[in-house]
Order: structure tokens, then sequence, then C-alpha cells
DNA sequence: TATCAATATGACTGATACGTCATGTTATTG
DNA sequence: CAATAACATGACGTATCAGTCATATTGATA
């Protein structure tokens, strides 16, 4: 479940403990259940907090509080607020790529794919609305951390379409141009019809299916066409 | 680094001037030419200090400094550090919509059209880089500014595209979702291939021919179909 | 149950920024 | 050439935080 990534993540060396006892400043990370248990609920609060205001009207102090930690405690497990934020879009990302890809396991069909793997994205982010802003906002505080985000979705993508391009279950595509295209779409379309109206009225939204099948039929006559 | 919240909102009504002879506070329109010139010299340095440090990061006394005013100078004429910005957000806006409209002018075939269209738009964001991130963050900042400058976009497009249904040049399409749907073509060809590009290396990129045909390829199928 | 590393606390510091205001300058008008 | 309204100044008042640190608590182990 945790993923705690090998490679790229931070901490540079050193994650034993201290020749002096002192415990290694810059480790970060937590040794036992109950580290680790306090970890992931300042996380889930930073998730809620900043979803909610947003990074720079989000506090430390606000995320501590509604994890019930002290201010002190945020930095046992975090360097910095932005280093946070990032591991936060990290874990977004990964999330919406494992809902979006078990959403089309057992599919062969591009365009049933591009079908299941839209609603999977727009019920994903239905029931998470706060990824969405947070995701759009990393362009500002940690460009590198969105760019990776979306590359990681287009890659995948790109996969899928040269995959159906050599079965001809589409047209002669490029694949990038094509992928970014089609995120674009989900993209603008989740803005209008599930950011707005949650933004407005409280309730939860989702695509009206009269959008979705306009949507999927674009999109369908883009990559098959003639 | 830190950012103190404007208790924005305010200001009742009363632009004109005060009895007792000093200047009604909240007035904010320049009466001579030499107030103008001060007030579009500071609309201009917002710009850019808004585009490049992000509207958190950017402080007024860094926005005065760069016009060559005093601090003071910039509430003679904003409310606010936010007003400045919805201000921004509108005009970018404006200016946006001439380009293009001023570039389909004279040309009745759709797709033409869009081609014509989705190059002014591109067009325009590689000669002024700096709009793109103002207007993506105005969702964080100021969302009903952003609503505003999406929903007058769609509607132009909404247009043309009934128009065209109705002309027979392309298929039936449901004009809201289709308009957002090519909205987000356009914002994430952008975001790929003038943006990012743009923050890595700092010369003025453009769209690779290839992708921009990919793109109008995938949007003329999707408009026309069988 | 004594030990001690891991975990937790919260007061404090240093820095920054929005917006105000008392005062000064410009230039137009009678 | 006064008078005066518009324009301009910049120091200051008031807040807010990110991040640090000395101290306290917890709980596993021997």
């Amino acid at each position: 479940m945790r993923e705690r990534d090998d490679a790229d993540g931070a901490s540079p060396v050193a994650p034993v403990s201290a020749p002096n006892g002192k415990r290694e400043p810059g480790s970060l990370i937590p040794v036992t259940a109950r580290g680790e248990a306090t970890r992931q609920r300042i996380l889930e609060s930073a998730e809620q907090v900043f979803g909610e205001m947003g990074y720079y009207e989000a506090s430390v102090s606000e995320i501590t509080r509604r994890a019930g930690v002290a201010q002190g405690t945020f930095y046992l497990y975090f360097h910095s607020k932005r280093e946070i934020f990032v591991e936060l879009i990290d874990d977004l990302g990964t999330r919406l790529r494992s809902a979006t890809s078990a959403a089309i396991a057992d599919t062969t069909d591009r365009l049933i794919i591009e079908r299941q793997g839209f609603a999977a994205f727009f019920d994903f982010l239905s029931h998470h609305p706060r990824i969405y802003k947070i995701v759009q906002e990393a362009d500002r505080v940690a460009p590198e951390a969105a760019r990776a985000y979306y590359q990681r979705i287009s890659e995948g993508y790109q996969r899928g379409l040269r995959r159906a391009r050599e079965f001809g279950t589409i047209r002669e595509v490029d694949p990038e141009a094509t992928a970014y295209a089609l995120m674009g779409v989900a993209h603008f379309v989740a803005l209008r019809w599930l950011v707005w109206p949650q933004e407005l009225g409280a309730e939860e939204h989702s695509i009206p299916p009269t959008v979705f099948d306009a949507v999927m039929d674009f999109i369908s006559h883009g990559l098959v066409g003639r």
C-alpha cells in the first residue's frame, strides 16, 4: 500500500540512527507503526487542507491541527511544506492511474477502453473533488512534480494508443499529440461538469449522460475516422 | 514568503470626489492622463510579476518597484492585490478572444476556422507565455474570474459550432460539450509544447508542425465524422 | 522495572507583506 | 500667481507563518 519509493525519494543518504544517540535529522522515515500512522494522518490532513484552501493559504499549523498533532511533529516527517505537497501529487497520480487502469483491465477494444477510462476518471474525480485543484496548483508550486504527473499518465496513454494502432482498431495517429489532446478533453469536461458545479452547490455531481455520450462521440470519431 | 490575506470585498459605493476636498477613497478611476498612464504602468508590471512569480509570491511592493512608483500609489488605483489580478484576467481574456476572432474573420469553412483559431491561440501564447500560468492560477485565486474567462470563450465557440452544424459543415454535435473538449485540447497541447519547453529552456517555442497537423486531424475527424 | 531511542510538544524567532496614512509634489484653473 | 484637486510618496502598524529547539512522553526491550 504505502509504496515508499526507492530511487526517486528524497533523503540522499544515512537513513539509519545517529552515532551520538540523537536521531539523525533528515531521516524522516518513521520506524515504528505509531510513527507511520502519524505520518499518514498528517498526509491525509494535508490533502484535505490543500484541497480546501490551496497551497499558499493552507498553513502547516492548520494541517497539524486537523491531524491532531503539534506543529513540531510535522517536521519529524517532512522537511518542508513544499515537500509534503510534492509527495501528495505523486500519491494522487498513483491513485488516479491505478483507478483508471483497473477500469480498463480485461478490455481490448480501444474505443471501449476510452469510454471506460473516461468514466473511471470522472468517477474518481467526483469522489475526490479535491485532487483536481491540487494538481492544477502544482503547476505553480512544484512544476516538476506536475510535469511528472502528466507525463506518466501520457506514457500509459501512448502505449495504449500505439497498441491499438498496430491492431488497426484506430487510425494512424501521433500517439503523444493524441494522448495530450485526450487528456485535455477529460480535464476540461471535468472542470465544467464536475468541479464548477461542486463549487457552486456543495452536492456531489456527475457528468450528464448526454454530455458524456457527446464527448465519447467526439473522441471516437477523432480516433477512428475514415 | 508569507502571504497576508487581503480582506477584500468592501468598497460599497461613492465614486465621486469628496465634500471636504480630500479625495474620496474608493474612486480608483484616474481623472487625468498622468493618472491613467500610471495605472497602466502598474497593470503591465503586475502582468509581468504575476506571470513570473505567481500570485502569492508576487508582492505589491515588487509590482510597484518595477512600475517605478511607490507602494502607496498602487492603492490609488486598485483596492487590493486580488482586485488587480481579477482585472488582469479580464484583460487577458479580452485580448485573447480578439486575437483569435481576428484570425478567423472572413473564413466560413468550420475546419479552416478551427485550424486558424488554434494557430492564432498557439501564436498568442508563444508570444505572451505568461498569460497561460496566470489564468491557470486564477482557478484558485479568483474562481469566478476564471469561470467567466472560460465561459466567454466557450460561448463564442458554441455559436460557431451551432452555425456550422446548421450549414451541415460538421456533424450533429453537442455545442457546449464539444466547445469544452476543443478548449481542453488546445490547452493541453499548449502546455506540452509551449509552456513546458519555455520553462526548461528560455527560448521561444512553437508547436512542431507534425504535432499541429496531428491535432488538427484529430479534431477534424471528431467534428466531421462519417 | 530501568533504559533509551523514537515520537511528540508548543513556545518562540526571524522574516515578510498587505494596506494605511500623514505628508509632499504637480499642474490646472480662475 | 494663488488656490486647489489630483497624483505620489514611503515609513509604519498589524498580522501571519515556516521552521527550530529545548523539553517531555511513550513504549519496546533486556
